[in-house]
DNA sequence: CTAGTTTAGTTCTAGTTAGAAATAAATGCT
DNA sequence: AGCATTTATTTCTAACTAGAACTAAACTAG
């Protein structure tokens, strides 16, 4: 357990920012070319190749939070790219399905964007790969478990 | 070069925007229970023990892009922590400085902020944290050559 | 079997976002 | 000096954001 000066750690917290901004640039912009924002694209890319998912899942799978997910489809819908649906058996949840357009974007749409996302990573060994994402977990493990610290003791402030 | 399959970057896209998601989450609890927003906390913290800057020096130390500056400045004008004034010289410009009020804020909450952030660090050696912040700018580095790579190319297509 | 709780989704609010168009001042060229 | 370009910021639009309050349906315990 250390206890680091702010100079230790506030450097890599401005380097996760910006790599992670400069990713989403990357991304993003390829996405907007097809015609769909970044969150229409990761919804289309999820529902993609299944049976559909009640919005609890989508949401879950897409890390974008339900309140916004309901505004999200509704453009997709309008779009005619998906579908809403209540499915037999529980009338709270809503299946989210592609239509048969979304899915011929989908088709079109899901491999050009891996192609232009591989282009990033062609100066990167497949074991350099691998290693950047066990760093990134065991960042992030560290920032859950930290939230969880801290949520708890708020709770008991309540 | 290498060209690799989905399988390989895929994972690791993904854990970098949860890492990402999971930083924001623990940082943006505890901001917000101090009553700014993300954006406003980090305008703050740019503007604290200096004397001021423009908008366009502002925007690029915190990542905000000028559009949406304008608006959260307004709002931290509302609340009376800055300031905006043209500066002599050139009338184009505004000058955003903290107010004594907003500097009273700074020096109680940015603190107050490091020590929180610094509790998810903990488990990791300074040469860890050091490790990690290359690895995450190796990374960085790859996706902005590959974006300006992309935006030449389409230059030429226009 | 029914009151209370949990779960699913939508609606609402305030704020942020990028990008494009508009405005205005300063600089550069001739 | 005068016109064109560049630079700085604001305004505008469409969309996304989290979180809280709300509605409705489905459990669950007595």
């Amino acid at each position: 357990m250390t206890n680091h000066s702010k100079e230790t750690f506030l450097p890599l917290m401005r380097e996760l920012a910006q790599t992670f901004q400069a990713f989403e640039q990357f991304s993003d912009a390829h996405v907007r070319e097809m015609g769909l924002t970044p969150p229409q694209f990761d919804v289309v890319a999820t529902l993609g190749n299944t049976e559909g998912m009640t919005a609890r899942e989508l949401s879950e799978k897409t890390l974008i939070t339900k309140g916004t997910l309901t505004g999200v489809i509704d453009r997709l819908i309008d779009k005619g790219l998906v579908s809403r649906t209540t499915p037999p058996g529980d009338r709270r949840c809503v299946t989210i399905r592609l239509t048969a357009e979304g899915d011929a974007l989908f088709q079109r749409v899901f491999p050009a964007h891996m192609t232009h996302m591989q282009a990033a990573f062609a100066c990167f060994t497949a074991t350099e790969l691998g290693e950047i994402r066990n760093e990134l977990r065991r960042l992030g493990d560290a920032f859950r478990s930290a939230n969880l610290d801290y949520m708890e003791n708020s709770e008991r402030a309540d």
